[in-house]
DNA sequence: GACTCAATAATGTATATACATTAATTGAAG
DNA sequence: CTTCAATTAATGTATATACATTATTGAGTC
C-alpha cells in the first residue's frame, strides 16, 4: 500500500479506474467539478488539483463553460524508453567493458556540419566498442558539438561510456532518434564478429539543447542478438 | 507567443530554464517556497503549483523540511514515440491502403496463449499488409483477447487499420515493446517485395489493461526503405 | 562521543473565497 | 428564421490561512 491517501489522489484513482474500466469513453463528460465536490465532500480546489493532473498527463481535456472531458488517445504518445547501453549491459548480468578506438578534436568536417548543423567549430569525434561478458555487444560513432559542450574536450572516454556521460552531465530539450535495419558490411563483420549480409539494427540520435545541436551517435548493434525491449506507460 | 501567461507557468518557465542553462546542477538545491514567493510576490500556493508540476513531470524531487533539489537525469526516460501506421503513411503524402489477408476468430492456441498470456478462451486474430501509395509498406500480424474486447469481434478490419482501432477505442495502462532485425524470409520476399536476405525490422507490442493482455502485435519493415523516427522532449 | 528527544523549519494537503475568462444558452430585435 | 447581444454557468487562477507530516537541528543526558 503505497498510494497516498490524500484527497486529491483517491479522486485521481477514482476517475483514471473509470477511464480505464471504459465507464467513461473518450468524447465523454465526466462530472463537473461542483458534483465532484458533492461527492467527495471537499473543496473545489482539491478536486481542481485531481483533474488537472489528469488533464496535464493527457487523460482528459477541459473546456470553460462546457466541463471537462475524456481525451481521445493520442496514438504518437506511445513512447518508447531507450537505455543506456552500460545499465542495459549491467541489468543483463554481464560484464560491460569499453574500447575506445578513437578520439581525435577536430574542425568540423562537411558530414560533421551536416549532422550537427553548425556552420563551423570544432567537434570531438569518437568511436568505441561496448562489450558484454567478452563479447561485442554494439559500436558507436559520436560527434560532441565542442561549441555547445566544452568541457567534454577534457573527459577521459576510454572509462567511462560518452552517452552515459553527456546524459549525466549535459540537459537536453530535444531529441530525434531513427532506427534503422540494414545488412552487415566488411566493417562490423570485423567489430561485430557476425557473418556477411547479417541483419543489424542501427541506433541514430540527435540531441539538442534550446537550438544548438549538442551530439551526434550511430549505434549498430548485431540484429541477430540484440532486441530494443522497453516497458512503458501512457 | 502561445505560452500562458499566468503567474505559476513563469515561475515553471523560469525554473526550467535556469536547470536547462546549468545554473541548477543535478542535486543543487533550488529556493525554499517562502523564497520564491518573495521573488515573484505571489502566496505559497502558487509556488507550490509551479514547483508540483515539475516534480511530476521528473525535473525536481522534494523532501520535507530539506527542500527541493534538482534530480538527477533518467537515462531511461528518453523516450521514442511510434506513430500510428496510417498516420505516419498519410504524413509522408502517401495514400494509405490496407490489405487485410486473413481474419479469424479461434479458440487461443498455445502460440496466442503465450503471447496473451491466457489460459484459455477465444482470439482474433489477424493478418495484414499496410501499403504506401501502391507499394507494400509494412505486415502485420495481430492477436487481440476477445475476453478484454470483445467489441472487437463485431469491427471490420478491412476498413480501419487494427492498430488505429485500438489505440482510439481501448485504454491501456502499460505496453511493451521489442525492436529486432533479422533477414527476410520467403514470406517477406513475396509480401514486401524485397530480395532474399534483405534486413527488415521487426516491430513488437505487448498492450495491457490492468492485468490483463489485450493485443499482441508483430510489424514487419523492409529495412532498407523503412526508419523508424520519432522526435521527443525528456 | 553517543544516544534521546524536543523544537524547528521545510514541504504536503485542504479550505473558503474572490475574481477572471470563456463559451453555451437565452432572449430580443430585425 | 436569423442575427446579435446579454446572461449565465462552467473552468482558470490566485490568495490567505490552517494544520499535518517529516527530516534536520540542537540541547540535554549518560
Amino acid at each position: 500500500m503505497k498510494q497516498s491517501s490524500a484527497i486529491h489522489a483517491q479522486i485521481r484513482r477514482d476517475i483514471e479506474a473509470q477511464i480505464m474500466a471504459g465507464d467513461w469513453k473518450p468524447g465523454d463528460r465526466i462530472p463537473y467539478e461542483h458534483q465532484l465536490m458533492a461527492t467527495y465532500g471537499c473543496s473545489r480546489m482539491t478536486v481542481n488539483r485531481a483533474l488537472r493532473a489528469l488533464i496535464e498527463a493527457g487523460l482528459l481535456e477541459s473546456r470553460r463553460r462546457a466541463g471537462t472531458i475524456v481525451s481521445h488517445p493520442r496514438v504518437q504518445r506511445a513512447a518508447l524508453e531507450i537505455p543506456d547501453i552500460r545499465d542495459e549491459v549491467a541489468g543483463l548480468g554481464e560484464t560491460y567493458r569499453l574500447h575506445l578506438d578513437r578520439r581525435e578534436i577536430r574542425a568540423a568536417t562537411a558530414e560533421d556540419r551536416r549532422l550537427l548543423q553548425i556552420e563551423e567549430g570544432e567537434v570531438l569525434a569518437l568511436e568505441c566498442r561496448h562489450d558484454a561478458g567478452g563479447r561485442a555487444y554494439a559500436l558507436e560513432r559520436r560527434l560532441i558539438n565542442l561549441a555547445a559542450v566544452p568541457e567534454a574536450a577534457a573527459i577521459d572516454f576510454a572509462a567511462e561510456p560518452p552517452g552515459s556521460w553527456l546524459l549525466a552531465h549535459v540537459p537536453w530539450t530535444e531529441a530525434e532518434h531513427r532506427i534503422t535495419a540494414f545488412n552487415a558490411g566488411a566493417k562490423e563483420l570485423v567489430a561485430l564478429g557476425i557473418s556477411a549480409g547479417a541483419a543489424c539494427m542501427a541506433l541514430e540520435r540527435w540531441t539538442w539543447r534550446g537550438d544548438e545541436r549538442i551530439t551526434y551517435t550511430r549505434q549498430v548493434y548485431p540484429g541477430d542478438r540484440y532486441a530494443l525491449v522497453a516497458r512503458f506507460r501512457p
